[in-house]
DNA sequence: CTACAATCTCTAGTAACTAGAGGTTCAAGA
DNA sequence: TCTTGAACCTCTAGTTACTAGAGATTGTAG
């Protein structure tokens, strides 16, 4: 699991070789050791983070977003500076689980109501709408 | 709460007002009445398709998904077509959740032992590492 | 020590926006 | 009613986050 090549890591995570070089280029993941033929090889290091940031990316994160939340794990930020960071992460993940747990719910009413008749509308859209918008109605 | 431009819509949802066009050329929100000057003007059911649109990205949903999703509540599918659209995002939104629910658990670790002691390093890349993964190292 | 699959860099294309130029429309106020 | 400036229009070009391909080099099984 060690000294691995970039075909290798791209067909372990599912993550196309091209992009793997830009994360790279973009400074996300750290610069592999290279051959004397200059070609990249891996650890499982490397594995780890490209998977946080592959499922970062599946999550809605910016590739700035996910830069943010690797500091916090390399302690590249300390104490207060870190705290604000992830507080507003925090914050950001609590809503999307909501969200997405709404969203959940009207996917599953749909199943649950196509097996057995086909009378219920799927309700997909209201799931997701923010109804705090309707209160600046009376502008 | 009818016929608003689309500076209003752009205001209501926080929406770029080019985005808002964008998406409109890609079909994603119905075409608006025009004015006799042809300018937009929408409606309830339009900043209500907006606002989900715009969550659906936050969420990490690409517009091709979103279509889907949308065609869902439009009917656009039905039976079994639309039970198979409905299970594949019912499945990949429960995912999204458990992840988002394990990243959401070591932020909240890393803010309570800021507030303690800081001897407590923040495991993110950890929270959404793939540990199936690591079921090929043999290989 | 081949031979060919895999890798390298570099350039260009795609998806999903976003900003700006140059021109038109809307609506509040004189 | 008429003006005038903010808001809107279309169109083109730029940005972010990839993705594909060309042409050359390297790694490794046989």
């Amino acid at each position: 699991m060690q000294n691995f090549s970039i075909g290798k890591l791209s067909e372990q995570t599912g993550c196309k070789i091209p992009t793997i070089r830009y994360y790279e280029d973009e400074g996300l993941i750290q610069q592999p050791y290279r051959t004397e033929g200059n070609q990249r090889r891996y650890n499982a290091e490397h594995l780890k983070r490209l998977s946080f940031i592959i499922h970062s990316r599946e999550l809605g994160f910016t590739l700035d977003e996910i830069r943010e939340l690797i500091s916090l794990s390399t302690n590249e930020h300390v104490g207060h500076d870190a705290d604000l960071i992830a507080e507003k992460h925090f914050q950001s993940v609590e809503r999307k689980i909501e969200r997405l747990q709404s969203l959940s719910k009207e996917l599953r009413n749909m199943l649950d109501a196509c097996s057995h008749d086909k009378t219920d509308r799927c309700k997909v859209i209201e799931a997701l709408f923010d109804h705090s918008l309707c209160l600046n109605e009376h502008q």
